[in-house]
RNA sequence: GGUCCCGUCGUUCAACCGGUUAGGACAUCGGCCUUUCACGCCGACAACACGGGUUCGAAUCCCGUCGGGAUCACCA
């Protein structure tokens, strides 16, 4: 030991900062800071094709206001940087090179078609899943001929092919896994970008983190990693696998957009404090001692312990939230009250965003009020009349139910939040389901302001948000399923 | 399907490396407080997945079964 500790988070800037993202940022913050060590932020933008360009800053933004700050970083930098993926091409084709040599890895020129093709066929004959090594013994000129000659080739890692594979996760004890069903990993693709798998391992190495703190779901391929250190010669750090944060329904799944809010942007939006998302956060998972559950980041570092960690698949219960987070805002000072709520809604960008949309519709000051109701709240009431009109005359249940699902994935689907791309996406939905405009349209406006009558539609949810636009219609998909 | 991980009230977290009427919290249901609601307080309901072992004694250790999850990409 002696060594600093130092963890980080990996977050990829594929869409908004997810609360697993902010979990797992947690509890490296958490070890880091307990053991006075340093806690790191890299962006894993090595995905040319998902990268969403203004997710970074969203990651940072979100990070910050839950006050878990990095030591090292993209924005702060660091003497271990760049601490972007994309920026660092170099230093992974330089690794996976001196694999290359090392004979620890070898050029692959199958095609991605070749592989599919492969891996159907595997699927058909539920045999052996993974690449069948057609490349691992091309001669060692041949393969260079062809890559000099511009044959487009990734770079795989030699796996063993039996033996077994020993991982010690700090949690979980020993884990094991057979040679026999891993195969070789691609660590360097076709355009030059490595994978998730090279760029980890390569970084955290030279970053020189102590403790890999991330999700379970890493654990089926760290034995790669652990190979990955072998080939370099390289210690690997210290393994810690968090349990999955997981949807409230029946089956407990993996928590995902579809059935929860997983966007940090939506607990904002939902009035949440960001000192409550990081107690309940720890919650899942940690117990403080003492039955104790309202406790500050700080106090959580104070007794910090993996073995405070339990491994059951904690259920993101919005119940329990929603009560801590009414236990902070009793705390609060009336100035600090006063300064959220102005800081979130009651403040003059916001209404200067409202105002336009209702002008017209008023005929005296209060109606301001009476008008913009619904978008100073989260969970709208569809009970009544108005809430009839989501199940348009001639429609069933199931088609609604769906058709506002649709609207939902297709809020998401969208790259950026603009009243155009808003318009052009329910209008492409309104055909891709057979439905008239109106049968699309009206539910939507009732799903996301509670009434029939609204301010324009689209000019509404722009101002409302993505995530709580999302939110409204797919809570609108299960109610439309209760109406008669 | 193969492999791996996990398994205490509906949910969350306890019960130190075997001995407890299995505890706290959220939710739910009662009651008190209160003009109302909320807060607060009091109370109720409610769990060791199942089956074998080991042991004087198992929620706790071992094995099996079942259940759930994750993973099997040129995504992370």
């Amino acid at each position: 030991m002696g060594r600093t500790v130092r963890t980080r988070i990996a977050p990829s800037p594929t869409g908004d900062p997810h609360v697993g993202t902010a979990y797992i940022a947690l509890f490296n913050y958490v070890f880091a800071k307990k053991h006075g060590g340093d806690f790191l932020l890299r962006i894993e933008d090595t995905d040319q094709t998902r990268a969403r360009s203004d997710s970074e800053e969203a990651i940072m933004t979100s990070l910050k206001w839950l006050g878990l700050s990095w030591d090292e970083g993209p924005d702060v930098g660091g003497p271990k940087g760049p601490y972007r993926q994309s920026e660092r091409r170099e230093i992974y084709q330089a690794h996976a090179e001196q694999l290359l040599e090392r004979g620890e890895a070898y050029r692959c020129f199958c095609t991605p078609d070749r592989l599919a093709a492969l891996r159907e066929e595997q699927r058909l004959a539920k045999g052996r899943m993974g690449y069948d090594y057609h490349c691992r013994e091309i001669p060692a000129e041949e393969s260079a001929r062809r890559a000099a000659a511009g044959e487009p080739f990734t770079i795989r890692l030699k796996m063993p092919k039996e033996g077994t594979s020993v991982m010690q996760d700090l949690l979980r004890g020993e884990v094991r896994r057979s040679f026999e069903e891993l195969d070789d990993q691609v660590l360097l693709k076709s355009d030059g970008f490595p994978t998730y798998h090279l760029a980890n391992v390569v970084d955290d190495h030279l970053m020189e983190i102590t403790h890999v703190i991330r999700a379970e779901e890493w654990i089926p391929s760290t034995p790669k990693h652990v190979r990955l250190y072998e080939a370099f010669g390289w210690e690997a750090p210290v393994w810690i696998h968090m349990p999955l944060l997981r949807n409230p329904d029946k089956n407990k799944s993996k928590i995902s957009k579809r059935k929860n809010p997983v966007s940090l942007a939506f607990y904002k939006e939902a009035g949440i404090l960001p000192e409550a998302l990081v107690n309940f956060l720890a919650l899942m998972g940690f117990s403080f001692g003492d039955d104790m559950e309202k406790f500050t980041v700080a106090q959580m570092v104070e007794v910090f312990d993996f073995e405070k960690v339990s491994l059951g698949g904690p259920v993101f219960d919005l119940d329990k939230l929603n009560w801590l987070n009414g236990l902070y805002m009793r705390d609060l000072s009336e100035e600090r009250l006063l300064e959220e709520i102005q800081a979130i809604w009651l403040n003059p960008t916001y209404f200067a965003k409202l105002l336009p949309l209702v002008q017209n519709r008023m005929k005296n000051l209060n109606d301001f009020i009476d008008q913009t109701a619904f978008f100073y709240n989260v969970e709208l009431a569809y009970e009544g009349a108005d809430g009839a009109a989501l199940l348009p005359k001639g429609k069933t249940q199931k088609e609604m139910a769906d058709a506002l699902m649709g609207a939902a994935d297709a809020m998401d689907a969208m790259e950026s939040w603009s009243v155009a791309n808003i318009e052009a996406a329910l209008r492409a939905l309104a055909e891709e389901k057979g439905l008239k405009i109106k049968e699309l349209f009206m539910p939507v406006r009732v799903a996301i302001s509670g009434r029939k009558a609204s301010p324009p539609l689209f000019e509404s949810m722009e101002a409302l948000g993505r995530e709580r636009v999302r939110f409204r219609l797919r809570k609108a998909a299960e109610y439309v399923k209760t109406l008669p």
